[in-house]
DNA sequence: AATAATTTTTAGACTTATCTAAATTAATAT
DNA sequence: ATATTAATTTAGATAAGTCTAAAAATTATT
């Protein structure tokens, strides 16, 4: 079985080889795990022997099949949590990163199952990010911000990253629901805010609420 | 900042201490861990230097009482989280310790209250043991049995320690719920059943059905 | 009260995960 | 192509937590 620190050595790979290219630096994992780099090579050579990760010397890391489908399954945890901790207990977004990174190292496969069935199989995570299911897939559409939805191209809503009541409630008055379908008609550059179509009836959002509604392009 | 492992060291000792005297020999504590007494012995030490138990060489130890409480939340932790996975994950009742043993460890004192709070401040666990509060006081009415309830005397169904829904369907058939007023009126030797008064109407049981009902004195 | 049996502690070793400092390899620049 | 710089690895230490085996203290027995 591993160890936290396993763990926390395989989603740092993970997040670091989807952010960038293929094969991971000892000096890049050291800094996104604030550690050292003499303590990462160490635990390279660890996670290697384990089949974990691929490792050549001096030529960086990647992970291999099986550490790659540990590594979603620790980042489904994360995810999964953070929705119960947002939606169930009431945490503030910028309160829950810490207490998911403890919970995502709880090991119990029913458990987060469990969990997963009890939040309804949510696709993503208050911040918006995507939650793979059991078997590891993350949900087809790669959903974007709105603000960022290119003009003329349409979206349907799959998102809402902000949970607060307030801006529940101006989504509903805003006709945004998950699954209306949208479209950036113009950018205003004075102030960032969009008209836009939303099921088709022109209206007009903030900067500050586009960036928080989540698109999957059509 | 506690180690699972002095975590864990706190929370044997307790109940070690509840179950038995005052000193907890470090066998028990060996015994109770799964582990070696050498290895207790070097832990006692470590606890004692930073004031979490009292302990003299070969006397045995107590718990300080910064020592006690936090032992105490551990407890609590644990049987909020109990709570959380039967009621709400729909986890078995003989599925949750090892989970919990856990989740126990998880640290956030906001956690703990807003899933307390979650729960709706329970006060016993699925178990039925009791839960105790944020200031670590066990719910005063010391709950016991239905089957140890003593004659003539009346008490209130506090919990319910068994979860199956084939029990909790019969419970409600028999009209027994949370806060009903029951009293036994007769012991049947030769089966151990019960004639019994339920929000005084009269009624029978079983000794396997009044041995999962907790009760609290009135 | 002396000896035997049991309990507890100490000593020394091992594992995991980390660090600093030094050595090695790779990348960059002249 | 060689020297310089940067990145990575190795070597050796440290701390936490555990173990076995041996020593010391306590408890029980005769």
């Amino acid at each position: 079985m591993l160890s936290q620190a396993e763990e926390n050595y395989l989603k740092a790979i993970l997040k670091l080889s989807q952010k960038n290219g293929q094969s991971v630096s000892t000096n890049a994992i050291a800094e996104e795990l604030n550690t050292k780099a003499s303590s990462v090579s160490d635990m390279m050579k660890k996670l290697s022997e384990k089949s974990w990760i691929h490792y050549v010397k001096y030529q960086g890391v990647s992970l291999t099949e099986k550490g790659h489908s540990f590594a979603v399954h620790i980042v489904r945890k994360h995810r999964l949590w953070e929705v119960f901790l947002v939606n169930h207990l009431n945490f503030k977004l910028d309160e829950v990163h810490d207490i998911a990174e403890q919970l995502e190292h709880i090991k119990s496969l029913e458990l987060v199952n469990k969990l997963d069935a009890f939040l309804n199989f949510p696709s993503f995570d208050p911040h918006g990010d995507p939650i793979p299911n059991e078997e590891g897939e993350f949900p087809k559409s790669s959903a974007i911000p709105f603000s960022e939805l290119p003009m003329k191209s349409r979206g349907k809503v799959v998102a809402v990253v902000m949970d607060e009541p307030s801006f529940l409630k101006y989504l509903d008055k805003l006709n945004i629901s998950i699954g209306s379908q949208v479209e950036i008609i113009e950018v205003n550059e004075f102030d960032d805010s969009f008209d836009v179509k939303i099921n088709d009836k022109q209206s007009h959002i903030s900067f500050d609420v586009a960036k928080n509604i989540l698109i999957s392009l059509l």
